[in-house]
DNA sequence: AACACAAACGCAAGTTACTTGCAATTAATT
DNA sequence: AATTAATTGCAAGTAACTTGCGTTTGTGTT
C-alpha cells in the first residue's frame, strides 16, 4: 500500500523516463519535502536511508537534466536545487549567515524576447538566474 | 616609469588599503584587460609572471571583498569575477558551449525597494546576480 | 636612507565537493 | 521467468580551492 505521495513522484519519475529505484525516490522526496534550496550534502546527511554519495550526486544530476528539479546558485561553495514544480520563483539571500527567503512575482519572461531582438549571439533562451543579496533583519542588527 | 595604467590600478589599490604588491597589480591589470568574466584558474593561466595559485586564490578574495572585482556565477564549475568598474550589466550564457555575452539595460534597482516592502526578514539588498541561459547560434546550429 | 611591522608570498599539505571505473544488483520490458 | 540496460556501492581519482608556516616585501615612520 503506497501513499498518495510516493504514487506521484513514482509516476513524475516515469514520465521523466527515469527508473523508479529507491535512490530516485528518497532523493525527490527529500527535495519536495524541503522548503529551501538544498545541496547534495544536505541530502546525503538529512535523508532517511544510507545511500552512497556517489548515488547522490548521480542521481541529483539526472533529476536536473530530466527537468525535475532545478538547479540554484547561492553563491555559496557548492549547487543548491529544488523541485522544479513550483511556481517560478526567485531568492533573496542573506550575505552574513545564508539564510534564505523566496521572491515571487517575476516577469522577466518578457523581457527574453526583449533580449534576443538586441542580440546577435544567442538564439534561445531557456531560463534565467536572479538571485538577490542583502543582510538579514539578524545580521544586520549585529553591527 | 609607469604606464598610466599602472598608476590608475596602483592608486585603485591604495584606496581600498591594500597593498600594490606584483601580486594584486597583476591579476588586477589582467581582470581589466579581460572582456569576458574569467576564472581564478584562467588567471593562473593566463599571467605572464607567475604566481602561485594559492597567491592568486587569496589575491581574487581580497579584491573581491574591497569591491574592486566582483563575483559572477556561470553555472559552471567555478567562481568568475570581473572588473566592478563597469556599467552594471548582466550576462546571457550558453548552455552547449559557456560563451558568454552582456545584457546591458537593468532597472533591476527599483525593484529592490519593492522586494524589502514585502519581506518581512530582510533589511538591506547589497545587489543582484542575474543571468540568462540559452543556446549560441552555433549550438542551436548544432542540432 | 634605514627600521619596524603587518601584509603578502611560495611551498607543501590538507580539505571539500564532486567524478569515474567497475563489478554486483535491480527495475522495467519481453 | 528471462533479458537487459540502468542503478548502486565501494574505492580510487580529480578539480578547486584552503590553510599553516617560514620568508620576503610594501609602507608608514623615524
Amino acid at each position: 500500500m503506497k501513499s498518495d505521495q510516493e504514487n506521484q513522484l513514482y509516476s513524475l519519475l516515469r514520465k521523466a523516463g527515469m527508473k523508479a529505484t529507491p535512490g530516485h525516490l528518497t532523493i525527490l522526496s527529500f527535495i519536495q519535502k524541503s522548503k529551501k534550496p538544498i545541496s547534495s550534502q544536505d541530502i546525503i546527511n538529512g535523508i532517511d536511508r544510507h545511500l552512497d554519495p556517489a548515488t547522490v550526486y548521480r542521481c541529483v544530476t539526472k533529476l536536473k537534466e530530466n527537468g525535475i528539479i532545478r538547479q540554484i546558485d547561492l553563491r555559496q561553495n557548492n549547487a543548491h536545487y529544488e523541485f522544479f514544480d513550483m511556481a517560478h520563483h526567485h531568492h533573496i539571500i542573506c550575505t552574513g549567515c545564508g539564510r534564505i527567503e523566496d521572491i515571487e512575482d517575476c516577469n522577466l519572461e518578457t523581457v527574453h524576447q526583449q533580449i534576443l531582438g538586441q542580440t546577435k549571439g544567442f538564439t534561445q533562451i531557456k531560463h534565467h538566474s536572479l538571485e538577490f543579496y542583502g543582510l538579514c533583519k539578524k545580521c544586520n542588527s549585529k553591527n
